[in-house]
Formats: structure tokens, sequence, C-alpha cells
DNA sequence: CTCCAGTTGCAACACAAATGCATTTGCGTG
DNA sequence: CACGCAAATGCATTTGTGTTGCAACTGGAG
């Protein structure tokens, strides 16, 4: 954990703008998560004595974006989902959503881009590809118990 | 218009459902939109003596997904998109979402689907494609107020 | 140490979407 | 063709995510 905090605060100071508590610490939950996380899952792994406030916690994720650090995107809930990003990752690279638990990760990109056909006049600047099914665990689950309703 | 409101009446006799006004006053306005539409516009082009509530408006969208005759899809900005199913596309067919004014239309399928590699034990059901960028109303006017000198 | 722009906390707000419940309506049945 | 009832709708209210205005605080440059 101490391990991510110090990794948070050496990107942090990497932009030039000011090393807070807040940003520290959040961008250590989202370095120790390995998967992209909700505002909500971010401020549930903040530790409570340190007092961190909701909308601290939305301008530090929105602030993470900005600089690049982190990755955000919006999944099939409505619900913004924060990611680290990897090096190598231009932003571009797709996304998996899982089904069952909503869980979201980042996947390696694809060797060839598919770029389809606009219509004329039309611009094209970025792409997000999705892809949507279950997750190792949820799949596993899924398979043991035959029939259930989904969360 | 009314050519619209008959297609809808046939699509939803053919669920085995209730025909309600309110369906077919709905899904003959995705009919006759071409694109994708959020509650909001659905709801503003309906007509108003109608007096159709904004909530039936959310369950007939909801309904139409449900029965596979609407497409719901999650843009940028958190709200919900509805488009008709067109024929042919398996629901599988990419979007385009205008950075500017937020429109959003279906794009043709790509000729080939690109596949990304899934990590062991994942599943893959679906993907969506999402293409972002400038409409070709947005480019145009774009281009013409960067020609007039920077703001 | 001092200063202050950049941050944070708090409260209030914005807004899409969901829910509970009473009322209405489509449509199969008698 | 009237009747009955489950499905559908209208209305008020609630939920949940995310935003904004403003006062108080603080990192770090000097």
């Amino acid at each position: 954990m101490k391990d991510f905090e110090s990794t948070a605060e050496t990107l942090i100071r990497s932009t030039g703008d000011r090393v807070t508590g807040a940003r520290v610490h959040v961008l250590a939950v989202l370095l120790g998560a390995g998967r992209a996380l909700t505002h909500n899952e971010v401020e549930a792994r903040l530790e409570p004595e340190l007092g961190i406030n909701r909308v601290t916690v939305y301008r530090v994720l929105e602030w993470l974006t900005q600089r690049n650090i982190a990755h955000k995107l919006s999944g099939e809930d409505r619900v913004w989902r924060f990611s680290v990003q990897e090096q190598g990752h231009g932003g571009q690279h797709p996304h998996f959503v899982c089904n069952a638990c909503g869980r979201v990760l980042c996947l390696a990109d694809s060797d060839e881009s598919p770029k389809p056909r606009l219509p004329v006049g039309f611009q094209s600047t970025e792409m997000e590809l999705t892809v949507k099914g279950l997750c190792d665990a949820c799949n596993e689950h899924s398979r043991r118990t035959a029939a259930r309703g989904k969360k």
C-alpha cells in the first residue's frame, strides 16, 4: 500500500502541480485497484480517518484525468469509472465490462484498428471499444450455479 | 409521420404485448429520427396534446429495449440514448458521437471485427464500438469560426 | 516565517432516472 | 357489447451521481 503511495507521489510531483494528501491517496487507490473504479469505490477504499471529502474525490479524479494520469470512461450504468493510465496505452485501449459484477478493466490494444467508414463531412478524433461479457470470477460462478437472476 | 405510426403499430403488435398510444407514438418518433435520441428529445418530439407523461416515456423506451425493438446506449454525458434497431444490424453496429453537439447515430458495421484478446476465463458476449469526433454540421461550423479568427 | 493561488470542505443544487401507489385502459371473455 | 382484470399510465416523491458557490485551509515559493 505504502508502495502505491510513493509511486503516486512521484507521478503527481512530475506534473508540477501541488502534491496534496487527497491526490496521493486517491491515486494510490487507483494504482492498487488494477481495474477501473467508480467514484464510490474510490471513496470506500480511502481510509475514513483521512477525512477526504466526497467532492474532493470528484475533483481529484477530474484533475488526474486532465493530467492524463487517469483515464475516465463511461459505463453502461451512467457512472464514471477511472483507471490509471498504464504505460504504452495511449488512451486508446479497449475496455472490458462484466455484465454480472460491473467490473471494468483495461485490455491490451488490438493489433489492428477497425475504423468504420464515416459519412461525408464527419471527422473522427478518438474511438472507444468496449467488450461486454463475463469476467473470470463471474464466469466460474455462473457455471457452478445453473439458473440465477443477474445482479 | 402517419407512415411511421403504422410501422410502429405493426412492430408493437408483433410482440404480442399491448398496443397502446404511448408505445406507438414513442416508437414512431424513434423511427422518424434516423439517429439515437435522448429521453428528452423523444419527449420534445411528442405532440403535447397527447399528454404522455415523462415517466411513461421512460417506461416505453425501456420496454422497447427489452423487446429488442430499440437499442439503448450510454453517451459520454451519462444520458441514455435510444435508437431503433435497424434490420440487419444485430445490435453490434458501431456508433458515432459528436463531441460538439452530442448527436449520436448508428454507423454501418465494419467489414471485420477487431476482437481484442481477453484474459483467461473471460467470456465475451457483445461488443460496443464508439467513434467520437465532429459531425458534418459541427465540423463545418468549427471550420468557419476558425477561419473568422481565433477566439 | 509570510503569503497567496491552488485546494479542500460544506451545503445546496441540478438533473436523469427510479419507485410507490392510485387510476385508467387494452383487450380477451362471457 | 358490456365486464373484468392485468397491464399500462399519471403523479408525486425519492434516489443517486455529479456540480457549483463560497469560505476556510495549506503547500511550497520566496
